[in-house]
DNA sequence: ACAGCCATGTAAGTCGTTACATGATTGC
DNA sequence: GCAATCATGTAACGACTTACATGGCTGT
């Protein structure tokens, strides 16, 4: 019996990508997955810490106990060489496309089931989380230009100056993209919004005739 | 111990959408879900098949057991009074929005741990495929609003005249929505190959003057 | 003392994936 | 006869979610 799962197992490679910058707790990485809005894989702690000890065990990541004032203690880990050699390979594959699967256009095609009423309220929410994702993103890719985050400036300083833009493009390419897609789903809630403004007249109009 | 998903779980809605419009067995509605690009969310079998035992079981589809030929049998399912009441309740629910899960936009970030030719290699292949899914949901519109796909039919006979030009207004705009992020995606790679050469430029001008 | 953060886990369940299986029907 | 398609499942596993738990440190 042979299952294997052709790697949708982002989080391990988004966590060795992270420890690529700087060695890091369990906690700190939780923070860049689900704190910080600037992070493009969403991951609990609870998925979190069992990944980093199957990683250790692995021998990709390092991690050594640490002091934490008097009785506490926290566990850092860093990447270790295997890690980086996996990243490499990871980085070159061809992941298969990802699946369509998206609940709130599901949703959408359907909204015959309910009222104009909902339709909008579905528009407008879908609306305002896209408007904020936007300007998350539109301020991740200026500290991103600015080269004004920690984690990035850690993670210049780990390579050779002559890198250091390739590094930087990469990213804000990244959040660009990002802030873009957050602009057509804006878009495409406010016409939607629109949509529901003439199909309601449309229907008054008819009760109105007939 | 309360353990409640509060509705990740669109497979059965997807479901009783597409029974809504007429009834039909678990191989057609799989056909829907994977063979068709036309469709939003996407299901194996496997999956599909106890889902829909489960719909049963729960009194939102009713299923019948239909001869097929001689020995063989079929089982069609219809949706219930209590099923389009629950669509209802779901189209009417304000969804809490998807996590943000994308793993070429994750790769991409990262880039600097490959060549200049790989980073080439992983945008021309997010071109290609989006450039085809673009061309497809823009088929599934064109033949939506010329209200020519067998499903569409059958949905509107399933309801008043009157109501027939939001139905497809509202598929339209959902699977517009899907080619404007097919396009931007496309976009998105095609600037992500101008950005490499950019660097591969500068990178060779460097190795020249050092 | 207490709040808020730092820090690390476990448990139980759902969702989605690939692979393994089986058999009938239809058309050539 | 044989291939393609119709039709329906099960099994094992990996991925993700929510809730349950615990305890130390820091500053007021």
């Amino acid at each position: 019996m042979l299952y294997v799962y052709i790697c949708l197992m982002s989080l391990r490679h988004a966590l060795m990508a992270l420890l690529a910058a700087t060695p890091m707790t369990g906690y700190t990485l939780a923070k860049q997955f689900d704190q910080s809005a600037a992070f493009v894989w969403h991951a609990p702690h609870s998925q979190i810490y069992p990944e980093l000890r199957r990683l250790e065990e692995a021998g990709l990541i390092a991690g050594h106990e640490e002091s934490r004032g008097i009785r506490g203690t926290k566990r850092t880990y860093a990447i270790t060489d295997e890690g980086r050699a996996e990243l490499q390979r990871w980085v070159a594959e061809l992941s298969p496309p990802p699946r369509e699967r998206d609940g709130a256009y599901l949703k959408a095609t359907y909204f015959e089931f309910g009222s104009f009423a909902n339709a909008r309220r579905q528009f407008q929410a879908h609306l305002a989380h896209h408007r904020q994702q936007q300007r998350q993103w539109e301020a991740h890719v200026e500290q991103l230009e600015n080269r004004d985050t920690s984690l990035l400036r850690l993670r210049l300083a780990a390579w050779p100056e002559h890198l250091h833009d390739a590094i930087v493009a990469y990213k804000a390419h990244v959040y660009r993209g990002l802030v873009t897609r957050a602009r057509s789903e804006v878009e495409w809630a406010r016409s939607g919004l629109d949509l529901v403004d003439r199909l309601e007249a449309a229907a008054g109009a008819q009760d109105a005739s007939g």
